[in-house]
DNA sequence: AAACAATACTGTGTCTCACACACTATAGTC
DNA sequence: GACTATAGTGTGTGAGACACAGTATTGTTT
């Protein structure tokens, strides 16, 4: 259907997984729960894409991981290492500057102002 | 480099190009016009990126086209479609909904509440 | 007690997109 | 006359999202 449409709202959620993922695992936790905690507070993400990232994070140092054995069930637990705060932070100044472009287009859509 | 870090803002910009053309060519325009809007506004966009997406999205119906060859210089004018006006409509209630997330992230990173 | 759903992952393949690179061609400028 | 800016097209390539498939354990239902 209008899966193309829905393909373009995903583009835009592309890489604020990233970004909640960084500041949810300052504090470790594991795959599954962060999964659940994204999709609670509003971030539909898929665990086939989940996982992998979280993966793909911490071979570039962004995350750490350590599994935990001790409980019955094992879990892969990720934290967010310091490079992965200073990624986060540069994250965040992006999403401003984003939201601050957007505004400026919604008020004037094609100037010539200063060129 | 860090050209992996810079790539993970890059993810971030993903979509919002989208969203940005959507919102400006309410106002036809052809595509090295709208590469320097965007770039003025703080959407760094390539030209390889921005050519083959305006042709995307009108294969997708969201813009149309048409050639100006009355001036010297032939250009591409494109347009935001009704389709096109819809999606816009549509990425900004994302937008909004993922500025919401993220916010709720940096108060309280990890919690129970209504489980 | 067996069947099933939920939990908690790994691994591989496919498709799309960003961007590099390589072009074509015209309009000004030095 | 050479060079730069303008205004595009076309064809790779690599990375990421997600589908699909599989493993293994825990808890619940019948």
């Amino acid at each position: 259907m209008s899966s193309e449409f829905e393909a373009h709202l995903q583009e835009l959620r592309r890489g604020t997984i990233v970004l909640a993922s960084l500041r949810m695992l300052r504090t470790a936790g594991y795959g599954y729960r962060l999964l659940q905690e994204l999709e609670h507070r509003g971030l539909r993400t898929d665990a086939n894409t989940l996982y992998p990232l979280l993966r793909r994070m911490e071979k570039q140092g962004y995350l750490t991981s350590e599994w935990n054995t001790d409980e019955a069930r094992p879990r892969k637990f990720y934290r967010t290492s310091s490079e992965g705060i200073r990624l986060a932070e540069a994250l965040d100044g992006e999403w401003a500057a984003l939201t601050r472009a957007l505004a400026s287009i919604t008020d004037h859509p094609l100037t010539d102002e200063e060129h």
